[in-house]
DNA sequence: TTATACGTTTGATCTATGTCAAGTTTTTTT
DNA sequence: AAAAAAACTTGACATAGATCAAACGTATAA
C-alpha cells in the first residue's frame, strides 16, 4: 500500500535513499471499510493523511439532522480537518469512507518534522495546500455565481473519475441541492 | 505606512534587525483611490500584498454582467488572486477599493525569497494560509447549510469590523443573495 | 448649492428548488 | 435466494428568494 505513495512522491520531486526512508518510517497504515469512520465528530484530528485506495468524504451534519458535504477524496488525495489539526479543538467534521480503502497516515508533529528536515517535501505540502485554497475559492465562487444544473455540470466535467464512484445522494450534498433535485436535472441532462 | 506592517510583524513573530531590514526592503507603496483597481481581470497578479489602510474587495464577473463578491479584506489582512500568482496565468478576477486605501506590495519572487531566508516569516505566511483555507472551508459549508438570513447573521458576527463599511449591495454578493433580499432580511432582523 | 448618479427600500409578481409522499430499483444482509 | 434496507425516481404542491419596477435617500461632483 505504500508503494502508492511513494509513486506519489517520486511522480512530483526528487528524493535521496535516505529521506525516502525517513518519510516512509513515519508512516501509519490503516484500512476503513465503506461507511466507517476515520474521523467523527467531536475528536481531534492530528494527522495528515493522504489516500492510497478507495474512496472518502468529509461532511458535516447541521442542527436538523441533515449531511453537508464539504469534500471527497480518491487515491492520491489528502483529507483530515486542518481546522481541528491547527487548533487542537475537537472537529465539526466527520470524515468516512464511501468506498473500502486505504489510507496512510501521518502523526501532524512528525510530518511537520519531515516538511521541515527535507525542504523539497516541505515545498511540496505547501503547494497542495495552495491549490486546496485555490480550489475552494473556486468552489465558492460557482456557487455563488451558478445555477443547480450549472453547479452538476461543471462538477461532472471537473470531479469526472468520481462521479461514478459517489452516490447521488452524496453528490446533491456536495452540490448543496437535494437529490430529488438532482434526480431530474439528471433526466433532463442526460447522464453523460 | 510601513509602520502599520511593522506593528503586524512585531504581533506575530520575532525579527532581527537585519531580517526586519530585509523584510522593508523589499516593500513597494501603493495609494489606491476608491474604486480603483488594484487587478484586473485578464491581468496577472504578480504580488503577495498587504493592507496598510482602507478596504479592499476581489470579485469576478459572470456571463450577464453581475459581479460576485468572492472576499474583502481591510487593515492587516493579505489579498491578491492566488490562482494567477501560482500559475502565472490571466486573473479572472478583479480587486478594487471599497476605500481609499493603502497596500504594501512584494513581488512573488522576492517574497519567497524572503520566506525562504527568514524560516520565522515563512512560517507565519504559511500559516496565514492555512488559516486562510480553513476560513473558506468554513465559508463553504455556511453557504451550503445555511438561509440567506442565517448567512447574514454569521456574517456580522464574524465579520463586525466590515459591516458598517461595505455598501448593503457588497455584502449582498458576498452571501449570494440580491441585494433586495437582503434589505428585507435586515428590516426584520434589526440593523443590530 | 444644486444637480446627478448611485445605493437602498418597498411592493407585486415569478420561478427554481425544496418538501412531502409514494412507488421502484438497487444493494446489503441473512 | 429471499428478505430487508438503502438509494433513486417521480408527482403534486409549497416557498424562499429572484426579478422587475418605481420611489426614495444620500453621497459625489460641478
Amino acid at each position: 500500500m505504500y508503494d502508492v505513495f511513494q509513486q506519489y512522491l517520486n511522480n512530483k520531486i526528487t528524493l535521496t535513499d535516505e529521506e525516502a526512508f525517513q518519510i516512509r518510517q513515519c508512516a501509519l497504515f490503516k484500512k476503513i471499510r465503506k461507511r466507517q469512520y476515520l474521523l467523527q465528530e467531536g475528536d481531534v484530528w492530528r494527522y495528515d493523511a493522504f489516500i492510497a485506495r478507495g474512496c472518502i468524504r468529509s461532511y458535516s451534519i447541521d442542527e436538523n439532522g441533515v449531511e453537508h458535504v464539504i469534500g471527497f477524496g480518491i487515491e492520491n488525495w489528502w483529507i483530515g480537518d486542518r481546522e481541528s489539526l491547527l487548533s487542537g479543538q475537537p472537529s465539526r467534521f466527520n470524515i468516512d469512507a464511501v468506498e473500502d480503502s486505504e489510507v496512510i497516515l501521518f502523526t501532524h508533529t512528525k510530518f511537520e518534522e519531515l516538511c521541515a528536515s527535507i525542504p523539497v517535501f516541505g515545498h511540496m505540502i505547501n503547494q497542495i495546500l495552495q491549490r486546496s485554497f485555490i480550489a475552494s475559492q473556486n468552489r465558492i465562487q460557482a456557487a455563488l455565481s451558478n445555477t443547480a444544473e450549472e453547479k452538476y455540470l461543471a462538477f461532472i466535467e471537473k470531479y469526472s473519475a468520481f462521479v461514478n464512484r459517489l452516490p447521488l445522494s452524496m453528490i446533491a450534498s456536495y452540490l448543496g441541492i437535494t437529490p430529488e433535485t438532482l434526480s431530474r436535472i439528471r433526466k433532463t441532462v442526460g447522464r453523460k
